[in-house]
DNA sequence: AGAGTGACCACAC
DNA sequence: TGTGTGGCCACTC
């Protein structure tokens, strides 16, 4: 039923690798797996990522470090609690520090 | 084949 | 500092 594309494992693949307690945005998962992704087109995967358990969706927020995609889990407040159980703190759906949890495939896994 | 849409990003005012 | 607009690529109707 869920029918899945090769670009949509790619983002899959490097959402997986997000650390425990780290968190990335779609603008650097797009930026890391080529020019060709575009920001949007990671939302878009995670659209359609949401309903596999394995892809922590969570981890992934737009580059301001705001929980954009909160709406779109089973409760609003899922995501948040999420992320504060892996022991990232979140003040009005915002990830405090993110510029230094932030997680950049091209600098962390530097291929 | 064309238009609309999207969990975004960057620039301009 | 905050809002508005365009652009980006792929998918659906």
């Amino acid at each position: 039923m869920v029918k899945q594309y090769s670009f949509f494992d790619d983002v899959y693949e490097v959402v997986k690798l997000i650390p425990k307690g780290r968190v990335t945005s779609y603008g650097l998962i797009a930026n890391y797996l080529g020019t060709k992704l575009t920001a949007r087109m990671v939302g878009w995967a995670m659209n359609a990522a949401h309903g596999l358990s394995d892809v922590p969706a969570h981890r992934v927020v737009n580059r301001n470090g705001l929980l954009t995609g909160k709406a779109h889990f089973a409760t609003p407040t899922m995501m948040q609690e999420l992320l504060e159980a892996e022991g990232v703190e979140i003040e009005k759906d915002q990830i405090l520090g993110f510029k230094e949890l932030v997680w950049d495939p091209s600098k962390e896994l530097e291929l």
